[in-house]
DNA sequence: CTAAGTTGAGCAAACGTATTCTCGGCATGC
DNA sequence: GCATGCCGAGAATACGTTTGCTCAACTTAG
């Protein structure tokens, strides 16, 4: 019924420990032994205890990857191919999701224990320090994105925002954007803040004075960007702005679409992240690619250095992940500038657009009920 | 350095077996002793084995799922509350996604053998027959969508298509649409095929024929959703469109944006599925509800059932889903009856009308390059 | 032809836990 | 006061592998 080593070890008329070398592919064992195993192998569908062999072993296989939620439309990206990587090289991932909640961090890493995970990726924004600690102290390899500690024995994964956000201010700026508010993140995030003083710095670059009531803050779901819409309004009203992460800019579209803004002539959108449905949106989402592909590469890469890596003086555990903008359609002119010169390489944006949107708009009416 | 039971017998000054008994709160032990033990088991932080368990109980306490791709935005939602049901009973998921790939099938099976996984839940639809049966011959309780044998020790969920669908079309109906094209999901699909075949009871039912051209296949991608806008277009010019998935209908309106199609003017459309995004469209997608929860939910717990199950004889295996139409603004009346009554509990979706387009698109012209 | 070296297979000891079985101690009933 | 039960703790075994060690057989050099 349940297959066996001593049974396969029987029916070839040889010990286990043959077959366990046979099955390893260690190259000492016999080849016509080892024709005889895989025969045996084969004939009984046969597939050795994972469970038995990480206790002897010591090595489980087993990765940990920590995510925000799996509902956010960014995380899926990198479970993909960080699952992809996993099956590769014969690893399996143990993916757990703190829902911004502590009771779940903490159950989080006292599975990543219990299972004895080889490494874990934090992939999650913000995470508890002590329960980073009980992981520290069992000199579990770690990957961080931005937070880590520098010690031996964890990665990090520096984020360059600062290069993709100067783009996508200056680019609305070539739009003759002067007035251009930023919906934040929740603000106990390193992350957001990050992103948000990126965004400071790049307008400060160009001359652009960011006043307070230009920034507002959301929390990064689809439901904070429609709430951010009204209070950028009722603020400054800006023609432009820069959220921190797509979701956002995704629900801002949405009450936009409501209220009768029609982006992006009343007003020019640029996300964060680059997920994929932002090129299916409508207008297709102009927004700051930060790679969730080459993301996931890096920290399973970072993970593999830690675990292959004999030597404890392994090589630099510093990574760096670029960010770019990329175009879209959801930016165009700032109202007013549109009858003299075409929208830059924003072609199609221009269909499409209602008059008496803007023109409500700019008087500053209630949108229709 | 690394805990074990034994450190914990020595400290604890009391044997391995009753430490063992203590964490497993087995009420045959001591109250003196057991409190001795936990204080022990906390100060050190001591977590179990779980492989070494496993080994010994024969239980690995872990749920293989094995989903289609996790980027596919119909899935996270379900790998969310399969992980939260997982937490609260202490079991651990193994996630696989065979991306349509027989190779990854094979392997995805492989992986849930070699860890031992305690049941497996197949919510990918289309899976090769020779695989299921590995994990029926290691008596591995399966549950399935639709598609599993009737045997013992797999479930089934049946989806109630007919009714979300006979739902869609009727609304379709009530608006005065008579040419309704269908855009399928890929027809190797079991599930593709049902949800096209109810398209076409319900049709019949309500006395409309359906032409061999209103029928379109697609295949549940947004890619394919905007190659199928061109392929109504050119055959019968229907009013309304019922798609075999959300991705499809993201993925049309996307193009209809495109060619200047005002959805739900010119176009009305109707999704499957209703993913978390497609309330947050442009506009929002009216669609079926299949609930990614209660999927789910009741895989989860039809698991638990066989595993839990002492007696051979479970109780039913059997399990219903149903689906509903959720309203939302993709739809509205057939151009041409705009003018006389309002539309049906679809407010707002007449605004950002612009009758340039449905003029257009009402002769048969050409969008725009 | 013998001694030393090489090769490759088997024996047995781990790995960390659950659990059966044994057995001592205590209470209970006569 | 003694035999019988019962209760709870410990000793020992099993779970399915890997791997260090032993040792037989064979090869090669002298």
């Amino acid at each position: 019924m349940d297959m066996d080593i001593r049974e396969i070890a029987r029916r070839a008329k040889v010990s286990t420990a043959t077959v366990s070398r046979a099955i390893n592919r260690i190259p000492t064992v016999d080849p016509q032994l080892a024709k005889r195993v895989w025969k045996v192998v084969d004939e009984l569908g046969y597939y050795p205890n994972t469970q038995a062999r990480a206790l002897v072993s010591g090595k489980s296989r087993i990765f940990g990857l920590v995510v925000s939620e799996i509902t956010n439309p960014f995380f899926p990206e990198i479970v993909q191919t960080f699952e992809n990587l996993a099956v590769q090289h014969n690893y399996e991932i143990l993916l757990t999701s703190t829902i911004h909640d502590p009771k779940r961090m903490e159950s989080s890493v006292r599975r990543m224990i219990e299972r004895r995970v080889d490494g874990v990726a934090i992939l999650t924004f913000g995470m508890e320090d002590s329960l980073i600690e009980h992981l520290r102290f069992r000199k579990v390899p770690l990957v961080f994105v931005d937070v880590g500690p520098d010690v031996p024995g964890v990665s990090n994964i520096r984020v360059n925002y600062q290069n993709g956000i100067r783009q996508a201010v200056q680019h609305l700026a070539a739009l003759r954007h002067t007035r251009i508010a930023f919906v934040t993140g929740p603000l106990h995030l390193k992350s957001a803040l990050a992103r948000r003083d990126a965004f400071k710095t790049a307008m400060e670059e160009i001359g652009l004075p960011v006043a307070p009531e230009q920034i507002v803050v959301g929390d990064h779901t689809m439901e904070g960007g429609m709430r951010a819409l009204d209070l950028i309004s009722v603020r400054d009203c800006p023609t432009a702005v820069l959220c921190s992460n797509d979701m956002t800019a995704i629900g801002l579209m949405r009450e936009a679409y409501d209220q009768g803004i029609n982006i992006p002539h009343d007003l020019s959108v640029v996300g964060f992240d680059d997920i994929r449905l932002s090129e299916f949106m409508i207008p297709p989402l102009t927004t700051v690619q930060m790679s969730q592909t080459e993301l996931a590469q890096i920290a399973f890469k970072a993970l593999m250095n830690e675990v292959d890596g004999e030597s404890p003086a392994q090589g630099k555990s510093e990574y760096e992940l670029n960010t770019h903008l990329v175009l879209r359609r959801s930016t165009a002119l700032a109202p007013g500038h549109d009858g003299r010169l075409k929208p830059l390489m924003v072609s199609g944006a221009g269909r499409g657009l209602s008059s008496p949107y803007r023109a409500r708009r700019r008087k500053g009416m209630k949108p229709l009920a």
